[in-house]
DNA sequence: CGCCTTACGTCAACAGGGTTGACCCAATGT
DNA sequence: ACATTGGGTCAACCCTGTTGACGTAAGGCG
């Protein structure tokens, strides 16, 4: 029966192969492992293998492959954010931390791809939560507003962060092809049917460039003019 | 072996059931599968059983399960934008094309969630980010804004709707799992420790809801306020 | 120090998944 | 009417996650 992960783990023993296991351990090496051979290496059997161990032992410490998902999102999400602190300006300490999120969804592209939209529930999402809402509240937002605003600005950035994985995560055959169709695809349009590409037809190429901090900024500005009108009342 | 599939089809063998395939039938018996029976009904085996079929007959019209999948998600597109025209109102236009694109995702969760991530520089996004640009260059923004500015706004709404239809694709189990948690581990923190989380206690179950809507808002609200800037000037 | 309990690593097995190659029938163009 | 071949069928392969039984050794305790 799989059993709930106690709070200590007591009785350690060595593995066939003389490792001994551990939640981290096993994390770590689920981590690894996507990343060196992309997210589909991540099987029960395959981590089992790359630990030295039964496969079956990781449920020694997972409920089931999905608990394993969760908590390889949470690792990435806590050393995005190590060393993060709130400043005073709630703006840019919102804006740091959408890109610090970003930067561990690069950080690990295939693994983010598949954790991203999931609720983990463990020590460093929630930290975050606390975080983040904490800003806007500061910002001067009531209570109601403070948390369904700080939804709509995370959900954006991880959304984003996991959109901008998933085409890391693509195979660089393919994720040059995507570039290339901004370029090809709508060089030779009708002008007739198309006037409005037509018009903006050089500026194109840049549709293939990221738009997470232009995303980013435009939530921002909107967060800060109706924390304006808010004081103005 | 696989076989591309011809643009006539000739050759029509009923199954051992009597049903004449098609690429058609098979895309919708698919879709139906889904909608009936929850997004992990879809396999080639079950579709083969609902089809009146050998599964593998499948592969006669489909590489393999990617390429159906992608099949799947060029109709979504397509019956999502079926019959929309650009209005008056730029704003309310863009929010319609957001709400539309959800809305196919949303109802077909598990076959957007594939091929969310995917490109399809096919007509009917051609044509979508015809009207968007179009409706951006009425705003009155200049080429160079339109093109970024709707390339952040279409990655928003794009991003969004497949981190929401992912989280419709789950298994029912996590799907409830990730609900109850904001209401079960967020509900009992140590105010010490989590001060601001205890303040919007109440507001938490809240945010297992969507947030779709309010960020378009909020980015709606931000590049009309940019747009008005433009003017004054 | 040595017993007892039990945590946990191991093993075998099952149901379900995608995909392939061989087989063969019948629909089609000539 | 015949030869061609598209395409439906079948058996098989290897993958997957997950479970229940089993036994060994680690650690607490007398």
């Amino acid at each position: 029966m799989t059993t709930r992960v106690p709070q200590e783990r007591r009785r350690r023993r060595p593995t066939r192969s003389g490792v001994l296991l551990s939640e981290d351990l096993i994390v770590e090496t689920a981590l690894r492992l996507i990343g060196e051979h992309g997210p589909e290496a991540l099987s029960v059997r395959r981590l089992g293998a790359a630990l030295g161990c039964d496969p079956t032992a990781l449920y020694r410490y997972f409920h089931d492959t999905d608990d394993l998902v969760l908590a390889i999102a949470d690792r990435i999400i806590g050393d995005a954010m190590a060393g993060f602190t709130a400043g005073d300006d709630w703006v840019a300490s919102l804006r740091e931390m959408a890109l610090r999120v970003r930067a561990g969804y690069l950080a690990h592209p295939r693994a983010a791809a598949m954790a991203a939209h999931r609720v983990t529930r463990r020590r460093n999402e929630i930290r975050a939560v606390e975080t983040g809402i904490g800003l806007l509240l500061t910002a001067g937002f009531p209570p109601a507003d403070a948390a369904r605003l700080y939804l709509a600005f995370i959900d954006t950035v991880l959304s984003h962060a996991a959109t901008e994985a998933a085409f890391h995560a693509l195979p660089p055959q393919q994720r040059q092809a995507d570039h290339r169709s901004w370029r090809d695809v709508y060089q030779d349009l009708d002008p007739a049917s198309y006037p409005s590409l037509t018009l903006v037809r050089r500026e194109l190429p840049a549709m293939a460039d990221s738009s997470f901090e232009p995303a980013v900024d435009l939530l921002l500005e909107a967060l800060a003019a109706r924390a304006r009108a808010l004081k103005r009342r």
